[in-house]
DNA sequence: CGTCATACTTCCAAAATGAAAGTACTGCCG
DNA sequence: CGGCAGTACTTTCATTTTGGAAGTATGACG
């Protein structure tokens, strides 16, 4: 298995690139990345735990039924590759507007 | 939608990272594509479709029944992304031999 | 005891994915 | 000409993943 699917056998799955983005910022709890993220609970649940049992985040106590979720070195260290998609979509639009890469037919 | 979401909303399916990652190595026919990734065909057939829908690949007729898939410029763009996530997956691998082995200072 | 807030779990439908078989086109052999 | 082989797909159907909505668990507060 290459690399690049060693990483997404981790972070290759719904959510859970946008969940590490938003973990970027500091840490938060569940109901705050619900919201800001628009998922479904089940979904967040799901991906929190894998992520943590992949070592990308962890749980942190906060109060008697809250909690925080912080992201790991190995979480921060996803910083590059998420700027990179970042970028990437961020060229495609100004690509549209400046250049215009239509493949022509032979015939 | 943050770039992100844009980016992983074209190249955040299953398998299409893995095929434009081959296609870094240069144009490839569909049956190699399908040999090499070991993907089904069914699935193959419909991520090409849409990646050259957004414009990352196109088809080059080579002979009569046979074509090549080739990157655009917009594909090709995907190397930093595609290079950041194999390297974080690889550091993952360092990290979990370095750990039981004698730490060396790097460089 | 009940209510509120937080973090989930459960249930079920819809969509994506995957394996296997089938189709369409065309050059080649006889 | 007809059948066989190679290439690029499509179709079918089962399995897995995703998503929406409602339900559960826990503990502070009163």
């Amino acid at each position: 298995m290459s690399d690049l699917a060693a990483a997404l056998d981790v972070v290759g799955s719904r959510w859970a690139l946008l969940i590490v983005e938003r973990l970027l910022d500091g840490p938060q709890r569940y109901s705050d990345l619900q919201r800001d993220l628009g998922m479904g609970t089940n979904m967040l649940a799901t991906r929190l735990r894998e992520l943590e049992a992949a070592g990308v985040l962890r749980r942190l106590p906060l109060r008697h039924n809250t909690r925080a979720y912080a992201l790991t070195d190995r979480g921060r260290a996803l910083r590059d590759a998420i700027e990179a998609l970042g970028r990437w979509a961020a060229e495609q639009n100004v690509a549209a507007h400046t250049r215009d890469e239509t493949p022509r037919e032979p015939g």
